[in-house]
DNA sequence: CCGCTTTAGTAAAGCGGTTTAGAGGGGAGA
DNA sequence: TCTCCCCTCTAAACCGCTTTACTAAAGCGG
């Protein structure tokens, strides 16, 4: 009942183990009728190679594995990731090798690290000096980062965070709005500090912010999510200090602002203006349409797998440039109009 | 340089390797100081013991794959899966398990499911008569089947497909609707026959039609995308003849219709009304909202994964009965008023 | 017919863990 | 003091595959 091992076709066939290796990974060192037998013993027992063994002996597993710096519940709620996904999918079917999701265990992403039986990782939003990072090093798997800082020796794929926060921002701006929120992601990881993404878009609308010379802008903390983002909508302040423009980290946050505006009722965008951050496919098709910040997520995938593959190959590679964003201007944005009385909420 | 193994952290305590296996494993058959010298031993080199090795040694590799039918880059471009994901993700988390993704290499899932070093399967799609599920059996891993036929021998998660789809289609009608368009899944793999999610989800609509006495619906196939749901109202028939209602079997698609039609100047629902299938999170969020047939997708996830978890553990399981599915109407749907003169397209 | 190179196939040594069977030593009970 | 048991710890087998080193037989030119 038990698996069928290459001991057994061996035996069936009438040859060594090695014979049976050689026929499926070096049939030419093979004449061709014990070739034929072998293959064909093996085929009608239904032997197919221990992934384990064989992973132990070439110490290769044709996989590679995606470091997820929270739980999948969470992390997948994102449409992000669903997008990434394909990017990463593409290279990696072309390469044969499939995809391993690694989220913390029990809370602790080294233990899953070192669980993990992978030929390279790619690690979403880690920071270089998070504890992590000596993990990965000690174990000396190559790996590639996504959305860190480059600081770090790791080849790194970054969008230019800064330059679209910026631009966000300044839009904003530009239309008149002088008095804004901003949603900051939260921290990855159980410590405080800012992902390196949430603080380089930060520091992208605070650049734009003053340099217009506006008032400081309102911040607060809004998890990926459209509930959270209704809860960030209802923690603003109310009356005639409420922002009339919403900088948001992210699309979902964003749609959230908007669906409890409008459950409020206000209107978007005439009462208050939002613009998002990612432009995930949904952006486009909701109501109204989200302006937001244009990142080639499919892309990032992409280069980041095709990095890691080369890096797995024993090519030394170098972290490319940051990949351009782009304001992507729809309907959730138009320009500020003095104070309506009675508009409050 | 190269990785430091359990016979390197013997040395260097001056144990057994058997010793260091067990201040690991069995801590308790360890002497306290022993225990001890060797964990700070093992910790101060670095140790992580090999993924493979101890697969092959325990023959178990604390992951679970999830078997795809088509390509990453596809699958991953419907929001479904991440939702499905999340479900999952949270009972494997709570069991210390990993996720593989295991799509077809070279076109062939069987090479895929060979290769892949898990525990279990989860099986997305895949009818009981295909191909992949012979060589399931023989490698004799525990698997369970989601939206599949349940009459195979496996544990399968299914949801109400048919009654989803028949409330969809008779929704339709109640509202005065006569000239349907049904847009149907492609066949997931490459022989033509409907996916058994497709097959229901069609007896449901066409028994309601048939039901209303209402002419036969024009059906035409739509992968799960919103350009696939352009491409399938440009393929309607057109003028008199353009179908009032369209039955979406997924929420991208429905999208994409609606998309395609206000494009060509309709109004959405008064000229053409839409419903989708699956209710997936953005469909809250289109303009207008969506009316589409919800299931359970994240409960789906979990399920399978509990119902594996128990085959893993070699308790066995029985197929649950199918999840109900539910109509939820919004806005994209309304009643059907004859016909207003110069509205063609 | 001989020595030399190919060709075809094998035995055995890993890969890096876990686990079984057992050895050695100290203390308790008789 | 002797026996027995328990507590620690170890040697060696094993998991299933790959790969190196080697042998036997066959081919070949002279």
């Amino acid at each position: 009942m038990s698996r069928v091992t290459i001991a057994d076709v061996a035996s069936a066939a009438g040859v060594s183990k090695t014979a049976v290796s050689f026929a499926f990974n070096n049939p030419e060192k093979l004449g061709t009728t014990t070739l034929e037998r072998v293959l064909r013993v093996a085929h009608d027992l239904g032997y197919a190679p221990h992934p384990a063994a064989r992973a132990l002996s070439t110490r290769r597993s044709g996989t590679i594995g995606v470091l997820m710096p929270q739980r999948l519940s969470i992390v997948f709620a994102n449409p992000f990731l669903g997008e990434l996904m394909q990017g990463l999918g593409e290279l990696c079917e072309e390469h044969d090798l499939t995809v391993l999701l690694v989220p913390p265990l029990d809370g602790s992403l080294e233990g899953a690290i070192r669980q993990a039986s992978v030929d390279g990782f790619i690690s979403l939003g880690l920071n270089p000096d998070d504890p992590e990072m000596e993990t990965l090093n000690r174990i000396g798997i190559p790996t590639v980062l996504i959305d860190s800082d480059a600081a770090g020796s790791y080849p790194t794929v970054n969008v230019d965070d800064t330059a679209g926060a910026h631009a966000a921002a300044q839009h904003l701006l530009d239309l008149g709005h002088r008095y804004l929120a901003v949603l900051v992601l939260p921290p990855a990881r159980d410590h405080v500090q800012h992902t390196p993404t949430a603080a380089r878009r930060m520091a992208g609308y605070l650049s734009a912010i003053e340099g217009a010379g506006a008032p400081a802008a309102f911040q607060l903390t809004a998890g990926i999510s459209v509930s959270a983002g209704v809860r960030a909508f209802e923690a603003l302040p109310k009356g005639e200090h409420r922002p009339t423009g919403v900088l948001a980290m992210s699309d979902m946050a964003a749609i959230g602002v908007m669906s409890a505006a409008q459950a409020a009722g206000l209107r978007v965008p005439d009462d208050i203006s939002v613009v998002g951050f990612d432009d995930i496919p949904m952006s486009a098709w909701t109501n109204p349409a989200l302006t937001t910040v244009h990142q080639p997520i499919v892309e990032k995938g992409r280069i980041a797998a095709r990095l890691l593959i080369q890096r797995m190959q024993g090519k030394s590679v170098d972290s490319p440039v940051p990949l351009s964003t782009s304001l992507v201007i729809r309907q959730s944005t138009t320009s500020h109009k003095e104070v309506v009385v009675g508009r409050n909420v």
